[in-house]
Parts: C-alpha cells; structure tokens; sequence
DNA sequence: CTTAAATTGCAACTTAAAGTTGCTTTAATG
DNA sequence: CATTAAAGCAACTTTAAGTTGCAATTTAAG
C-alpha cells in the first residue's frame, strides 16, 4: 500500500522561508478582501493548509502578523513617472495610482485606512505604506509643474491629487469597478482644464 | 434606608418606542466609529444601560438591528440646491456632501460601503442610503447645467460628482480631517476651471 | 546512512465573547 | 388595583480564538 515508488511525493511540509512567505501572502490577501478586523489566523492556516500553531508560533498576534505582511509587500511600487509634461506625468501618476489601490497592498492599506478607527500600530504602518507611494511621486510631480509655471497660482496643488486619488478610491471602493484608460484621461482632464464649457470662461 | 421622598425617582426603564430608539441611536453610532464587523449587541446594551436579551428579542441578528437603524436615518438629507448656477450649486452641493459624510448616518454608510466586502442585504441598505442622497440631487443639479449649456460638450458629468465626492473621503476618511469651507470652494473651483495657468490655455 | 536539532503537525485544552433560556420584576393600561 | 406586555437578570450553551504538550517530519551535520 505504499506509494508507487515512480509517482513523485506529495509535497513536502513547507518550512522556514517558504513558510512564512506562504503565510505572510495568504494574510495580505485575507487583509485586502475582508479587513483587519474579520481577518483570522485559525482561517488564514486552513487556507494555506498549515497548522494555526505553527502562524501562533511565529506571530502571536494578528498585529504583529499583518505588520510583518505589510512591511514585506511596501516598497514595490515607487511610481515617479517624468513625461516632461504635467499632464503626461499626470496621466501617469493616475494610471499608477488606480494600478496600486487595485492591487493586493494597496486594496489592504487603503481598507485599514479607511474603516479601522482600531489599532494604531496597523493604522500607522498602512499610513507609510499609502505615504511611500502617495507621497513621494506625487510632490515631485506637482512642484516640477510649479517651477515650469505650469499651474494656476495661488492653488493648493495637493487638491489636484486628492481630486484624482478621491475619484479612484470612489469608484474602486463603493462603486466597485476598476479604472479603465478612459476614465483616468477624461479625469485627468476634468482636474486640468475644468468643466466648465469654453464660452463661459471670462 | 429607602429614598428620600423629595428626591426624584431614577429614570424608570424605557420602554416600547423610546427603547428602540435609544438603541437604535446607539447602534449607528456604534456603526459609524468601529464599523459593523466590530459592532457588537451587548456592547450596544452596556452603552445605552439597557439589557442585551431585550435587544436580542427585538433584532435577533446584528444585520437586522443595523437594518432598522439604516432605514430609520435615512431621508433626512435630501439636498438639493438650486441657487441658479453651476457654481452655486456645486458649492452647496460639495457643503452638503461633506456634511453628510460628517454625520453619524453618514459616516456608517461610508465605512459599510468603503470596507465591507461582507454582508450583502446591509451593503444594499447602505447603497440605498448613500445613493438616496448621491444621487437625486446631483444628478439634478448636472441635468441643469447642461441644459444650460454650462458643462463642456462630450464630459462625462458624473466624474464632476465623483471627483468632489472623492476629494472629500480622501480628506475625511484617510487624512482624517473635516472639510472646511476654503477647501470646498477651492475644490469646487478646481473641478470648474482646472490646475492649469491661463496662460497655458489653447 | 545515521543521527541530532529544529520546526511543524496534531489533538486536547482554556479562554472569551456571543447568543439563548426560564423565570422574575417592572411599567403601562384600563 | 389588577392584568398584561415588555424589560431585567442570571445561568447556560455555543462558537471561535488562542494555548500547551507531545509526536512526526524535515533539514543538515557527521
């Protein structure tokens, strides 16, 4: 009753390294899809087909554990296009932008930041991980586009980021859909020229 | 050792109407700061000094309770300006927006709509509430400008709504800040006349 | 190939919170 | 004041999270 010797083995007990990136995975996803709050370690080790004692082992707490899965999925995405233009780099900046929340970290990071009044700590890392890529790019974009006298003075240029971001997370987290090319240009363009038809403007 | 008789009696157990809505009241408030998934029913009893099987009796899941205090919230924010131009309108559009997204009601809508992927009767509820005061007036408000010939031939209004809309959560929700009266006008004037510096205009 | 060390699996247990039940007490009504 | 419906209360059951001791497995070293 053995197993015919020219099958390969099942595969073996995941450990070490392969373990945690097994478990640090399966939880980011978990975090993206349910939230912190609903997010169980038990669920999480029956996902992957581990035992929640060995997860227990490593992370006593779920914080520590989401902590750990944000930290290692952080830093993947510096996105600082330079098209030499403002709306190039815009266009760019909101193609990035809508690439990031529609992904697994970013899906997690924005959930936490927007529901989980809870833990500070998760609170705060999900903060860098939203600052690193909404930060740094984004500043650059916009104050290059100062220098060039590309922007109306006298504007708060970080509305212009909120516009868009806002815009991204509306339509990604409570109308469910994806941004598409079309959406992002005819926004970038809304945010650049404005609505308002030309024969109005004074 | 019994009462001093000049003293009044405690307040006796409220009962019928006026414990619903205490309970009621707590509960979307409740709702509003920790969000469903960590809403709980005898945290609920404990707040409001009431005793948890009587909420059981009434509401025997938290879906239902939060499903009676959504519908009994709800309507109390039809607004809809006409104050004779898009600006105006906008302006008093965006305030409201921002007001609603402010209150109780408001920010449990949000926070059920933004983060939880989970319940689905209470995710249409909270559709229904959100889409009750997102969607009459706006799409009003666009239809008028235009007919008026306000808005740019070929753009799609709706990202008007969602651009304000969005810029709001973003500031409410991920900066944590309230929308002061600068901000919503600056906003506003963004989304009318865009970033870009006149000079730079075709 | 054998053995030693570390790591995971497993099952049984403890803990904590949610939700339930039977019964008593309170408040409103006529 | 008596009747009745609704709320309080305490003890219980259930469910899920988190813990512990020990057996099994993988890996690496000799």
């Amino acid at each position: 009753m053995s197993p015919i010797p020219s099958q390969k083995k099942a595969d073996p007990q995941p450990r070490g390294d392969a373990f945690i990136r097994l478990v640090l995975e399966a939880a980011l996803l978990q975090l993206a899809e349910v939230g912190f709050e609903r997010l169980s370690i038990p669920e999480i080790a029956t996902n992957v087909g581990v035992n929640k004692t060995s997860i227990y082992r490593r992370w006593p707490t779920k914080t520590e554990l989401i902590q750990e899965a944000l930290k290692e999925a952080m830093g993947h995405a510096d996105l600082l296009p330079d098209t030499g233009g403002l709306r190039g780099d815009l266009l760019a900046l909101a193609s990035n932008v809508a690439a990031f929340m529609q992904s697994t970290i970013g899906k997690a990071v924005v959930k936490i930041l927007l529901a989980e009044s809870g833990n500070p700590a998760v609170r705060e890392l999900a903060q860098m991980a939203y600052g690193d890529t909404a930060k740094h790019g984004p500043w650059l974009i916009l104050s290059r586009a100062k220098t060039r006298g590309d922007l109306k003075e006298g504007l708060e240029a970080s509305l212009i980021l909120f516009a868009i971001a806002g815009a991204i997370i509306h339509r990604l987290f409570i109308e469910k859909r994806e941004s598409n090319e079309e959406f992002l240009t005819q926004l970038v363009d809304l945010v650049l020229s404005g609505a308002v038809a030309k024969e109005q403007r004074a």
